[in-house]
DNA sequence: AATGAATGAGTGTTCATTCAT
DNA sequence: AATGAATGAACACTCATTCAT
């Protein structure tokens, strides 16, 4: 619903028809609208983090391990177009909503990204004299752009693809002469 | 006052107050309160694209002009506050508004972008075997996501450090091993 | 309340407010601000020809008939100020609205009325030479002009009375010399 | 304007317009948006009480004066269209202000014709157990209607027959038993 | 006299939220 | 637990009127 119409535009009684219920059970279980957005949000994140975690245990290469992250990324919006637009929109909607509560996430994104950054340059397989907060920014902001052009306009979309292109540059960009030659 | 509380939390006798005029007086000059913020969304983009073209037709070289565009987009939002929470949020508020309004503008500037770094194959000093498309948003991406950082959080920005550090990955990324050797 | 004060001199929260509820529940009620006054225009007149078609079935002759609507159309209104008020002015608010809405409610009337004049010309107690339309209009008409006269002004107003000068002047005007004699 | 509008829905803005004006003009000849319409109204019963009383004078026979009446009562309406969506609308838009503004008029016109009646009856000529009020008021509401039955539909309007039409009917009402033979 | 930009009070309508059932 | 009728604050927008030019 908030995906097709957008947040603003979705009244609570729109959203509690879609889901089958009338309009005061969805205060049996939210507190509020603004509750309905934030605890979809926070459980996508949660979904994600869980995954993440999980896969990335499986291997100690900090480039498998970014790989692994990339993939998830796009394999799980691409698979939920709704919440990939929600992901892309709802989630900036406003400056005070984004600082209070869905930057929150991202920042938490990052660190995990940047930890696997840093973890790669202590392998030597990433330069060093990059940041590791500007790596994950690149990295995160391409990804995130490659899903907002799936998003706003009608082409098709193949993560694995996608995922090889921008991998293709950032691994280029960061890794060490001697790993690359 | 939209970059502080968001469109849809600011009603339009807040933003007449704002501008010292009465309501009524507003609706002299927009239509709609949609379109006051689609005006906004458009001056800006139409500045910042007279300003690039002008800046971009000193040189020829490629890599030149990509510095120049990194550069253009990080200032003009470093300049204006304001105007880089309003392209960090309400540009993006909701599927349809991007759809039919603001995403245009993105693909103009990608467009651009994409332009420059074709050239820059042509000239060879930028890779052949990456797609254009891919390489330009990867870039804004990264830029995108550096002024979210900033505009989000309290931290400083520096737009000339920070086109440094992105133009640092990108570029190595994507040029050509006899520029880069 | 639209009888006192007119329909566009009557804010739908004084609406509301004088029956008895919050401002939003007209709106469970009513689709908008016109359908009220529609709604009540229209279950005045389906009101109005249930009654007359029953009390017309009482008889087959026509000028017994014509006496029966006559009396109805006077005591429906005498019953019911606010609602001759309303059918007396807000019925005829625009040329657009009664051209889209409240005209055809008359023209059923008239058509109604025209059945009967022609039934008793028909019958041979109603002169053949005049048009059941002009008929009609002038009964409607001379009615009408009576309401109006009352509820402009303060007289007591008496409907058998008045019922019974008005057919005076239009039976004599009608009925045949045969008949008159 | 206001006959093709409804005067609530002709801002003055558009009439001015209309008259090829700027809005502001409008007030150097008229206090409010109400004396707007008030003045057309004032104005166009003035302009008939003036020829109906030249063309009255012309005769002393009460039945002929009754005549002159209604032709110029349908003429004066057939010839301007606008003028008559009004007088059959706006003229009647609340009671509030038929009471204080508009019933003067028809009270004036009432009056001019129930002195004709009781010429007439004076003369021998119209029956004398008919009130001359309930006379008049037939006799207006049955032409008002006519009136109404043109501009609210597409039928063409012959002033001519209508006159004839009527009379016919209210005339035979009317006359005395001796007139008639 | 004429203008038309500016005003700001007024209003129809929406919708998040509550609560009696 | 679930309902959905009722609420009333909030808001976008209109427009009659004013007044400096």
């Amino acid at each position: 619903m908030i995906a097709e119409n957008g947040f603003f535009h979705s009244p609570v009684s729109a959203i509690a028809a879609r889901a089958g219920v009338a309009d005061g059970t969805v205060y049996l279980y939210f507190k509020s609208k603004d509750q309905i957005l934030r605890t979809a949000i926070d459980t996508a994140f949660l979904h994600f983090f869980e995954r993440a975690r999980e896969e990335m245990a499986t291997t100690e290469d900090a480039a498998q391990q970014l790989r692994i992250l990339v993939r998830l990324h796009l394999e799980t919006l691409a698979a939920n177009h709704a919440l990939a637009v929600v992901m892309q929109t709802e989630v900036r909607q406003s400056a005070r909503f984004i600082a209070e509560f869905s930057r929150q996430h991202l920042v938490d994104y990052l660190n995990l990204t940047r930890e696997v950054i840093r973890r790669g340059q202590q392998q030597g397989i990433f330069r060093p004299d990059v940041s590791d907060r500007t790596v994950a920014h690149c990295l995160f902001g391409a990804l995130d752009e490659m899903v907002s052009s799936w998003v706003f306009t009608e082409r098709p979309f193949e993560p694995g693809t996608t995922a090889s292109q921008v991998l293709d540059i950032i691994f280029r960009g960061i890794e060490t002469q001697s790993n690359h030659a």
